[in-house]
RNA sequence: GGCGACGUAGCCAAGUUGGUAAGGCAAGGGUCUGCAAAACCCCGAUCAUGGGUUCGAGUCCCAUCGUCGCCUCCA
């Protein structure tokens, strides 16, 4: 069975092949750093992490490229509003953004590019667009001719004509076609801006990518990502830019993840529906997030509210529950249990594969490892040992870390505080056995108010931090 | 208005080439326990609606209703 990728450019999923065996070129667009990261941020960069992991698992080597949007109108703006300096504002994001993808457990990307680094060769860029007829300067200002462009709109599946009838354009006397778009603008009074052959200004959104792609990765790219309100004008710009310089098609597979959606609608900040990644991670465990994530289809919208959140906050701890070593004084259990427990093993191993193989089905995929949870819970109940568990735990472990979950227990390290606990638990112990339940009732549910669990086995009790 | 996606049990959600519906959460019953907790076992849907193609459709076609995204900056 081989990797199939669903392709926004042919809107259908197609065999991953790549230019190069073995290797991946991935592009994926990164944020506008002018405020923090909120939580659709962290699930396309959560998609495209699994997908890197998963790609890295079957033997690629990925090249990953994520960029910084460092110089904007938006950036300028709010800079200007809080009265600091745009670069220093955007350092400010891109610091903090970088911890909120370590702290979600996200691979640093091979290299962050930045748009304020790449400016000489998007001006080298803007010139040969222009030396190719396939841009046209405008009071300092250059746009890229679309019409230049016989696909122009091949990835949105829209039509010129059909968009110039749309209307909602507004009308700027110096573009030759309303469509036509800005890759370089001139430079306002104290706004932050370079020299150029037209006099200052700074590059326009999409030809920043462009630039960075064919600096970072070369004129062709095996997958080309981001989130699906990027498909236009950005991505659809982008493929006309760097179509016209190359003349090669740019990506081969075209990835967009669908919108987190809050109460029922996108986050918008003019809505103020936002949950910051920084909120969230206040009251969740990292893998809460990304759990939310895999347990849908990453092109499909995400349900996220509080009663999702808490759902998969109870799946992670069922997930944990696999790895809970054997009974205390297990004898080992049956033939019979222990080849259930193998079978069960293979069965997942192979619907893993088969469904991260089906466009990184990782839905489905979750669904073999609560399987395999069960089957080893299953074991665990019928004396198998440590030993007995093992194989199947280590498998556990490899494919949860494919998906990019830390697993760990929610239990805060070990605190100073666990031998006190021990002590406690200890003596409720001997209470039990001397019979009085009422005190040991009162400890055990004197500890619970302090977040501490216990559970007790014929073998005697432990605890765990809730 | 144009383009696109989606509508599966109380909630979230999977379902390549059509052959009678994964998994998680919640609810309920049971085993275990002094009582709990944890774990284990049992239990639920004919797939928005209406037509059509077919021996057979959640899975293809048409229509209707609804939700969402994009068309302006947005992951």
């Amino acid at each position: 069975m081989s990797l199939r990728v669903y392709n926004t450019l042919t809107r259908d999923k197609t065999e991953f092949e790549t230019l190069e065996p073995g290797k991946v070129r991935m592009y994926v667009c990164g944020p506008t750093v002018y405020d923090s990261a909120h939580v659709g941020h962290a699930m396309s960069a959560l998609v495209f992490d699994i997908v890197r992991r998963y790609l890295t698992y079957k033997g690629y080597e990925v090249h990953h490229v994520m960029n910084f949007t460092d110089v904007d109108d938006k950036i300028i703006a709010r800079a200007n509003q809080l009265g600091v300096d745009p670069a220093e504002l955007a350092e400010k994001y891109i610091g903090e953004f970088r911890k909120n993808l370590a702290d979600l457990n996200i691979l640093p990307a091979t290299e962050n590019p930045r748009a304020t680094n790449e400016i000489d060769r998007i001006i080298e860029m803007v010139n040969r667009l222009l030396e190719s007829d396939a841009a046209y300067v405008a009071d300092g200002d250059v746009y890229f001719r679309v019409e230049k462009d016989p696909d122009y709109g091949k990835l949105s599946g829209r039509k010129l004509a059909e968009m110039n009838a749309g209307a909602r354009i507004r009308v700027d006397d110096r573009k030759e076609n309303p469509m036509d778009f800005a890759i370089w603008k001139s430079a306002k009074p104290g706004e932050p801006a370079w020299d150029s052959p037209w006099g200052k200004g700074r590059p326009g959104w999409h030809i920043e990518c462009s630039a960075m792609n064919l600096h970072h990765l070369g004129p062709q790219i095996d997958i080309h990502g981001g989130g699906n309100d990027l498909i236009f004008p950005h991505h659809e710009n982008e493929i006309a830019q760097t179509e016209a310089l190359t003349g090669k098609p740019f990506a081969r597979y075209w990835m967009h993840n669908g919108m987190l959606q809050l109460k029922g609608v996108a986050m918008s900040k003019s809505l103020g529906n936002m949950v910051t990644i920084n909120d969230f991670l206040k009251e969740h465990p990292a893998d809460v997030m990304r759990l939310i994530v895999l347990s849908s289809n990453y092109r499909s919208p995400l349900t996220f509210n509080d009663e999702v959140i808490e759902a998969n906050e109870r799946a992670l701890d069922r997930l944990l529950s696999a790895l809970k070593p054997a009974l205390p004084n297990a004898s080992g259990a049956s033939e019979e249990v222990l080849e259930n427990l193998d079978e069960q093993l293979e069965a997942t191993q192979k619907g893993f594969i088969d469904s991260m193989d089906d466009d990184f089905n990782s839905a489905g995929a979750l669904g073999n490892l609560f399987d395999l949870v069960r089957a080893i819970n299953q074991a665990r109940a019928e004396n198998a040992t440590d030993e007995q568990l093992a194989p199947a735990q280590d498998v556990f472990k490899e494919l949860t870390g494919v998906l990019g979950l830390q697993m760990k227990s929610s239990e805060t390290a070990a605190s100073s505080a666990d031998a006190f606990i021990d002590l406690l638990v200890s003596l409720r112990q001997d209470l039990r056995e001397s019979k009085n339940y009422a005190l040991a009732d009162k400890v055990r549910q004197e500890l619970a108010g302090l977040g501490v669990v216990i559970e007790d086995t014929a073998q005697g009790s432990s605890w765990r931090w809730e």
